[in-house]
DNA sequence: TGTACATCAGTGAACGCGCGTTCACTGATGTAC
DNA sequence: TGTACATCAGTGAACGCGCGTTCACTGATGTAC
């Protein structure tokens, strides 16, 4: 359980990894509550120290939120990356395989979903969150190139890389809103994913 | 600017429309600070009436919300429905100005869009809210269904409607959320537009 | 037309609540000699 | 090994704030006779 960072002092002198702790409370919250609903009490609460504690690792609310939404978007750009890789480089299938990852990502943590994609005020600003989402895409990015038979730079690849995107990111959402009741015939994620992929990537090009 | 609701008793007899004076105050709360950061005491300050005075419209503060976002949906239809009608029966032209209606939308006001395609508890237990939804993708339908020669209750149909609304809704949220900064060449609505109407219903179908 | 009454939209004061953040503090840990 | 000192993570009490909602009320309007 207690895997210590490396670069950690030592494993823990007052509490142990309370910075740690505190992330993993204000994902609970977050998956709870919303973004919005989290509160840096009820966070201290959970990880069992005052309300003042946070203070001496955050400088305030916001920082805490960005932290989350940091580690998040690492691991959203893992799994997409693992998705990718096991499937054959260049194929359809790894193009959909990303987006079922991105999918699930969604469906698993919600909260933490919303977090990073939502227009949080101070997001902007965070050189680290901004470099963090832009891998994200370039992953995304890469494999359409693959598909292609593009570079990745080539502006018709982004245009591609962009529809798959939208698409991905739209399901996602209308999934964890519950606004995909009002169809009567839903067909699984991969279904969805291929013809998408298909139609994006296997058509020529609009014009 | 006095515009009396024609069931309304006369025009006004202690305050005049609150109702809809707290709705439009709600409105401007939700575009300033979200769906989230709307407060009954705001709304009422802004109408100028005392923060006790909106209980004698909604029950609390949920049901407020609840009613901007029924209205919301509302004119989110008509606007779907007026951008199709402008359009050639039956065209992509026709399906991809429906897109840009929606998209419009989401970036006029960012904070209904949010709010109405948000997951707020009590929002699914609200059949007027559902069936205003429902109402909205109902539109959809139709105009796919026209392009592809099929009827609207074909399951076929369902799945390219259901594919377009997840293009568009996720490129609206892309846009209001302002994730689309990382792309480097951004063409304009218009053509992704038409692009993905015609890579969705244009295409043979998944399979 | 005038009077008595019912209605009910809006008042203003009050409530209890949880919040974000600050502050002086304490006490365990690490370090220099 | 022992002692004196610096560090700093966590404490607990306190602050001021705005909130959602309630309550008894008041006074303008509409209505019945």
């Amino acid at each position: 359980m207690a895997d210590v960072t490396g670069d950690a002092p030592r494993s823990g002198y007052h509490h142990g990894d309370l910075r740690a702790q505190l992330i993993a409370a204000v994902r609970e919250l977050v998956e709870a509550h919303g973004p919005d609903g989290f509160s840096v009490a009820e966070a201290a609460r959970r990880a069992g120290v005052s309300s003042a504690a946070p203070y001496k690792h955050f400088r305030d609310r916001p920082e805490i939120l960005r932290a989350v939404a940091a580690e998040g978007l690492d691991r959203l750009r893992q799994a997409m990356q693992a998705a990718a890789d096991s499937r054959p480089h260049g194929s359809l299938e790894a193009v959909a395989a990303m987006g079922q990852a991105y999918v699930d990502f969604a469906r698993r943590e919600p909260g933490v979903f919303r977090l990073v994609f939502g227009l949080t005020e101070g997001h902007e600003a965070d050189q680290e969150l901004m470099l963090k989402g832009a891998a994200c895409l370039g992953v995304v990015a890469q494999a359409a190139a693959a598909c292609l038979g593009l570079d990745p730079g080539d502006p018709e690849t982004g245009r591609r890389a962009y529809m798959l995107w939208s698409f991905v990111h739209g399901h996602s959402f209308l999934t964890i809103d519950r606004k995909t009741s009002v169809m009567r015939e839903q067909a699984d994620d991969w279904s969805y994913l291929m013809a998408i992929s298909r139609a994006v990537l296997g058509a020529p090009g609009p014009g």
